[in-house]
DNA sequence: TATATTGATAACCGATGCGCATGAATTTCA
DNA sequence: TGAAATTCATGCGCATCGGTTATCAATATA
């Protein structure tokens, strides 16, 4: 004997012991009342015992039928409760989001994303794992994150999607009054015969700075190589030189004032965007977790 | 959304998540394999969300995949342990068998059916409750109890129904010594002349007594008016007197040597049987208990 | 480049579930 | 007492669903 009803069943049932009548039971559960009346009969059938004496007058449960009760009872409840959990899931209000990051990205772009994302979501889990551009692409394809912000990978995987969120101009860095006079942009020859500061060699920022030095054709000495932005801004701001760097990581500096001057010659843009896993369906939160970057990205931009 | 997943296809899913491969899977739940690939296609569907990342060379789960296996696991787990709970319900290896019996009935029949019964039925609980043949009708009617062990009730009832089981003759119950020569039946005027021990006035045996009697046209005082059969069995052990019993009552008199010889003029027979609720399924452990207590009657007839 | 493996799709078919109309049994009420 | 009303069961037609077989498309393998 294998009984194997489904929950649209139990929950039949469970209406007919509850209304103790057809009719009224059909209307709870939805349906007419022949259709009760031939589900109450299957399941039957598929026991081999009545669930309900019934006469047309009286609709009683057999002790068959209680037993049934008691136990659809708690199935249902637990159906329901795990429904429940399904649709918090699918509709991204429960889950995890594992988010990997560039500091200097993670740093402008998340709190604020993360803020917002939390409003109304308080049972999504957020992790964030920063470190630098390899670490980062590593982390994703590896299925350690659910997505990775970063910089354009320079080497395009086909097990990773890159989609651009926005771009941010390098400028040059200083304390106010170091800066050339005027008022537009300079060219990176403004560098020369300035101590320039420069980040570590495996930052994307120092990547950057080498790349628009060898295009302009200019040979600028690096110093330091600093692998926190912090450590520059102090450096920048005790006088000890200037650097260059993406806007949006000035607030990053600390709270020195600093001068930001947009570089040319050649203008060097950093595209900041997301990474994910090609061919994988991300969890619904994390869908809602990009959503919300895209717009965070886009009040940014 | 609102999930409306079938047993079938959480397990047909489950099958999936856990062999990773839809042939292997379809193998597993007993269908073919495009039958498998919908059924995920609707689940996936239903939810609005993909299960499987699939490729013609992978299936791996995406984290809603995830998220339902963890949850169907449980929930197929649940369900099953209450299909089996239900199964030995109705199979009858589980429940409640409540009797009210006749205690002179109840002694004779009950003992060894209840321990036959129990035989691979260790988790059927068995209440006895023991009381005259009113309690006993007032019980079965009431649903205090599932069925009851009782004489044939004089005045038929339609909520009940009354099925015999063997009946018994009454027999004078003397000391080995004090009965007439011979071997045969004894009419009832033996009766006449000697010291006759009744018992109380309620009981079925006084009545039966007091019928034969009656019939026979005989006046024998009744003397004492006992309630229970050990009082009895003392009595006639001590020669107090003698008394008329059915055959199967013997046993209950207590521990002596007692002669037992069987009346007639008129022959009387306590018809013994099981009355139960009419219009009313008695739960499959009481069936199974109703087979037993046929087969231990059949064994005493 | 040919072959084998694997999941998706198409076409078809029987079973199932539902609603409507109706029947049967019983209570209610005039 | 008999007609009306109530309530569960049944017959029938229809749409849907789930299943199978045959086949396609994509990809790894030899």
């Amino acid at each position: 004997m294998r009984m194997n009803f489904t929950p649209q069943q139990l929950t039949a049932f469970l209406h007919l012991a509850r209304s103790g009548s057809f009719g009224e039971a059909a209307r709870l559960h939805g349906v007419s009342q022949p259709a009760l009346s031939r589900t109450i009969q299957q399941m039957e059938a598929a026991l081999g015992r009545r669930l309900f004496d019934r006469t047309t007058r009286s609709v009683v449960p057999t002790p068959t039928g209680l037993e049934l009760r008691r136990i659809a009872e708690a199935l249902v409840a637990e159906f329901d409760s795990a429904a429940d959990d399904l649709a918090r899931f699918v509709e991204g209000r429960s889950g995890r989001v594992a988010v990997a990051a560039l500091p200097s990205i993670a740093a402008v772009l998340l709190p604020p994303a993360i803020a917002r994302f939390r409003e109304g979501r308080p049972d999504v889990e957020i992790e964030v794992r920063d470190g630098l551009s390899g670490s980062v692409l590593e982390a994703v394809s590896g299925g350690g994150a659910d997505l990775g912000l970063t910089i354009r990978p320079p080497h395009p995987q086909a097990a990773l999607v890159y989609r651009s969120l926005l771009s941010d101009e390098f400028g040059l860095v200083c304390r106010p009054g170091d800066a050339p006079g005027g008022e537009g942009p300079l060219p990176w020859s403004v560098f020369q015969g300035r101590p320039f500061i420069a980040m570590a060699a495996a930052s994307s920022v120092r990547q950057m700075t080498d790349a628009a030095f060898l295009q302009a054709g200019l040979a600028v000495p690096p110093l330091y190589g600093c692998a926190f932005l912090g450590t520059v801004g102090h450096m920048v701001a005790t006088g000890l030189g200037v650097t260059a760097l993406p806007r949006l990581t000035l607030s990053l500096l600390g709270p020195f004032d600093l001068a930001w001057r947009r570089l040319e010659r050649p203008v060097m843009r950093r595209s900041m965007g997301i990474v994910t896993r090609a061919g994988r369906s991300p969890a619904p939160a994390v869908l809602e977790f990009l959503a919300q970057l895209e717009r965070q990205a886009k009040s940014l931009r």
